[in-house]
DNA sequence: AAATCTTACTTAACGCCGTTAATTTATGCA
DNA sequence: TGCATAAATTAACGGCGTTAAGTAAGATTT
């Protein structure tokens, strides 16, 4: 290491050669996540097809395997660009609002409507089923470590949604809007109440149109139960 | 119609022996049921696998076709005994106590139990993705029809459970318990509270151990925000 | 009791899927 | 121009749900 010699032309077209060729390996990498992302908003995660992706884009299926593992990690690839307008979004209420109830309240109808408004989306992020019925099989192969590691992802990407709800609820609680209680446990409390109506209404258990109308009392309860 | 005339003894056997196939027909039905159940509660319902399930009994894949629409309606029929369970939970659980705020404590725990106790049976009863995506197709096909109407079943099942937790809801305002509101909304919000908190624990996002520790935030929140 | 009809079930096939291995085609480099 | 390497393809495997055609056993009729 450390051989810093002057670089030849050579070595410099060689260089950009190569920075060309990555430059085209990029794009038809993202050409792949965006017809991913058309792919699995039109016919859902659940009915995603890889092969359907690689007539998409016009090139054969194996190709998919040159830029992704797996279908899994495109899908999460995919649903990236959605992690991060998702925090967005919640930043935005959250910052949009002055007082802790207020500001809860924000964040709830934020959250919702973002569920409502992007649900192949949402369900990617926030429902996928637990792995544990395939954890046996992975542990049998050798292959388990990566694939709990992919499953966790989305974890991650939760932080920053929930330390704005868990900030809040401590703020609420320090200036006695709240009644006390461990923040941690609240927010995921809370989370699980806005996370379970946008379920219902992207499941065929509730029409969407009925959730809108479960909002309200829905904040204001939960709202109105963390005051003192 | 109305001919009433004394049946032979060929008639009477011919009855005896029809009676006697429909009840291999039934036996054998509840065998593929019987099959089917221990196969999605191994598997979970996304990985339940048709031509498993044959294998499983001893019989062709195409069989189960004889004594079941298509795997939907299968796994469809596989969970009525859920219902049933289900419904039977949330009475005992609801007719164990006595006031409002009490009731709907226990409504709510037994609701979390469940589901935290019987992770397939929970994601088939409750978790199913919406069919939005097929509509277009469905609609362009012949069978929309029959299809929605299957989509639609479990809603019919989760009327009994509701009808209580609307009862509930409905005394505690009359007495004074709760402050008004309407009862249906505040039900839906309720039970997306609890169902939000099972399905995260039933997803990679939140572990079924830390769910526990939610469920006494959560519902104090609830119960106390439904106060006056 | 033999022939016919019906029922229960199977085999074969279709079109889809994700994924892997071997092979071809294109591209950069000497 | 030849060679090495990278990029993409074709072929194949095993699995899936589902349909249509075929078969073997059972019941019914004569």
């Amino acid at each position: 290491m450390m051989d810093s010699k002057p670089p030849t032309q050579a070595a410099r077209t060689r260089a950009a050669s190569l920075e060309r060729r990555e430059g085209r390996k990029r794009e038809l990498r993202e050409q792949i996540l965006r017809a991913a992302g058309e792919e699995f908003t039109a016919h859902g995660p659940e009915n995603f097809s890889l092969r359907r992706v690689a007539e998409r884009i016009g090139y054969s299926p194996t190709t998919i395997y040159l830029y992704f593992q797996n279908k899994e990690a495109l899908l999460l690839s995919t649903v990236e660009d959605g992690f991060r307008s998702f925090d967005q979004t919640i930043e935005d209420a959250v910052n949009g609002a002055s007082d802790a109830p207020a500001q809860l309240e924000a964040l709830g109808r934020a959250y919702i409507a973002f569920g409502l408004e992007n649900p192949p989306l949402y369900r990617l992020m926030f429902m996928q089923p637990n792995t544990d019925y395939l954890m046996p099989r992975l542990l049998g192969s050798g292959t388990a470590p990566a694939d709990l590691e992919a499953a966790a992802q989305p974890l991650h990407h939760r932080v920053v949604a929930q330390e704005l709800l868990v900030a809040a609820l401590q703020k609420g609680i320090k200036d006695g809007s709240f009644r006390k209680g461990d923040p941690v446990l609240l927010a995921d409390a809370l989370w699980a109440s806005v996370h379970g109506l946008v379920s219902l209404a992207l499941s065929p258990l509730m029409a969407p149109q009925h959730a809108e109308n479960v909002v309200s009392p829905l904040l204001s309860t939960l709202i109105n139960g963390l005051k003192a």
